[in-house]
DNA sequence: GCACTCTGGCTTGTGTACAATGCGCCCTGA
DNA sequence: TCAGGGCGCATTGTACACAAGCCAGAGTGC
C-alpha cells in the first residue's frame, strides 16, 4: 500500500462538482466518487494521514476534503476519532427521502418555467450517460450519474439555495441506494429521466411533477427500508438502538 | 487594535448553534452573532489573522470557522482573496424567500405532527427572549433570536436534513433583513410566533400552516426588495451587474 | 497629463512539527 | 480465566513557517 497517485497534477476527470481547480476538490472528488460506487464501504475508516499519501498531498488538504463530504452527509466526522464513511440509518434514510421529495417537487416546477434550450440538451445529454453506463454494466457510475441528472435538474431550476440543499441530498441519496438497494432489480431510471425532460420541454408542470413523484416512489421502492438487510456493519445493523439526534451516534447500550 | 480576548476560556454564551465545545465553534458563533447584529456589515472584509488575534487563536482554526460561515451563506469565501462579510444581493435575497416558504411549511406540518411537550415549552421560552430584547431596543439580538425560533421549529419537525437547511437559510435570511429591512416599522414577530405554537400544539395544521404564510408575508412585507436601498456597499448597489451563477461575484465590467 | 509596468508588501495557501487525545495491548491480581 | 488498570502507540488537533498569489503605489515612458 506505498504507492501513490502522480502528485495531483490537475487531473481532468474529477467526476462530480468537478471545478477542476484546487487540490482539494479533486481529492473531494475522488473520495466521493469511491464512495458511491461502493469502493468505499460504509463505515470504513478515513484515515487522514493514509489519504494524504495515497493522494500525494499533505493532511491540510485532505481535511479540508473531509470537511466537505462531511457537510454533505456521505462522510461523518467525529471529534478526535476521525472520519469515517457515513452508513446512514433506515432513519435517516426516510427523513432524506421526506426532504428529497419535498426539494424535487419545487425544483421540478421551476424547471419548467425556467428551464433553457441549453440546459434540456445538458440534461438529455446525461441521460444518455447514465443508459451507457448501466448497459456497460458499470452500477457505480450509474448511480453517480442518475444523480448528477438530479442536481443539474436543480440548476435548471436556478434556485441557488435549493441547488446546495439539493447537492446535499443527492450525495445522501446515493449512498444511501448503495446500501440498501436491492440487488435483484436494474436500476433503469433513465427511461423515466428522459420522459421528465419531455414533460419540462413542454412546459407541462402538472405531468411533470406527477413523473417526478412517481419517480420518487420508484426509487423508493427499490430499496428495502422496511426490514434491515443483512450488513456486515454494527452500526446499521444496530441503528435502531441508537440516538439518531446527536451526530456521532455512539451504541445506547454497551454491546 | 491590539486587545484580544482572553485565550478563549470556554466561553458559556455563544448564541447560535453553541454547541460550545472546541475553539472553532466559539469563534464561528461569535463571527456569525456579529454579522447577524450588524456589528459586522456586509461586505467587511475578514481578515485571518486579524481574527486569529481577536481570538487568541491560529488562523487554522479561524479557518475553519470561516469555511462553515461560507457554508451557510453567510460569508463569501473568495480564493486567493480572503473572506469577506456576505452582501446578498436583491435575486439572492429573493430565492432564499422562496426555499424558505417551501421549507416553512413542511416544517411546520412535521411539527404539528412531531412536536412534543417540551418543544413547545422551549419555544414559547424562546418567544418570550424574543420579546425582551425588542422591548429592551436590541434590534440585532431580536433578528437573532427570531431566527433562532425557526430553526428550534425544525428541530420539533424532526427530520435532520431540513434541520441543516433551515439554519442556511434562516442565517441568510436574518443577514438580509438586516440589510433590507425598511427601518420604519419595528420588527415584532414575537406575537405571530406565539400564534403559530398555539396552532400546532391544537394539531392544527391548516392554521399552523396558515399563519406560518402570513407570517412569511409580512416578513417579505417589511423588505424593500423591490428597488435598490441606499447602499454603501458597491457589490450591493451594482449587484445586478454581477454575475450570479459563480460563487465569486466580480464586476462584469470596470467600474 | 495619462496610462502602463514593475516592484514591494501583505494576505492567503500549503506543508510540517509538535502537542493532546483516544485506543488497544499487556500486565497484574483475584 | 477473566476483569480492571496502566502504559505505549497511533491518530487527530493546533500552531507556525515558508511559498505563492494578489494589490497598491511609485516610477517611467509616451
Amino acid at each position: 500500500m506505498n504507492e501513490q497517485l502522480q502528485p495531483l497534477k490537475k487531473q481532468s476527470r474529477a467526476g462530480k462538482a468537478g471545478r477542476s481547480g484546487t487540490q482539494d476538490d479533486i481529492v473531494y472528488a475522488h473520495i466521493f466518487e469511491a464512495i458511491l460506487e461502493q469502493r468505499l464501504a460504509p463505515g470504513t475508516k478515513l484515515s487522514e494521514e493514509a489519504l494524504g499519501e495515497i493522494f500525494g498531498v499533505s493532511r491540510t488538504i485532505i481535511r479540508r476534503a473531509l470537511s466537505r463530504l462531511a457537510h454533505e452527509g456521505v462522510v461523518l466526522l467525529r471529534p478526535n476519532r476521525g472520519a469515517v464513511v457515513a452508513s446512514p440509518s433506515i432513519e435517516e434514510a426516510r427523513q432524506v427521502f421526506f426532504a428529497r421529495r419535498l426539494v424535487e417537487k419545487a425544483i421540478t416546477e421551476l424547471a419548467v418555467v425556467h428551464a433553457c434550450a441549453e440546459d434540456l440538451a445538458q440534461l438529455r445529454k446525461m441521460v444518455e450517460d447514465e443508459r451507457d453506463s448501466f448497459s456497460r454494466g458499470d452500477r457505480g457510475a450509474g448511480i453517480r450519474l442518475s444523480g448528477e441528472f438530479h442536481l443539474k435538474l436543480a440548476e435548471a431550476a436556478k434556485n441557488a439555495p435549493l441547488i446546495s440543499f439539493q447537492r446535499s441530498l443527492v450525495s445522501q441519496t446515493s449512498l444511501i441506494i448503495a446500501q440498501y438497494e436491492s440487488g435483484n432489480r436494474s436500476h433503469c431510471s433513465y427511461d423515466e429521466h428522459m420522459q421528465l425532460i419531455d414533460a419540462i420541454e413542454a412546459r407541462d408542470a402538472g405531468l411533470a411533477v406527477d413523473l417526478m413523484m412517481h419517480h420518487m416512489d420508484h426509487i423508493d421502492s427499490k430499496l428495502n427500508l422496511d426490514e434491515e438487510s443483512a450488513s456486515d456493519d454494527l452500526h446499521a445493523v444496530f441503528s435502531h438502538l441508537l440516538q439518531t439526534k446527536g451526530k456521532s451516534p455512539r451504541p445506547a447500550a454497551k454491546l
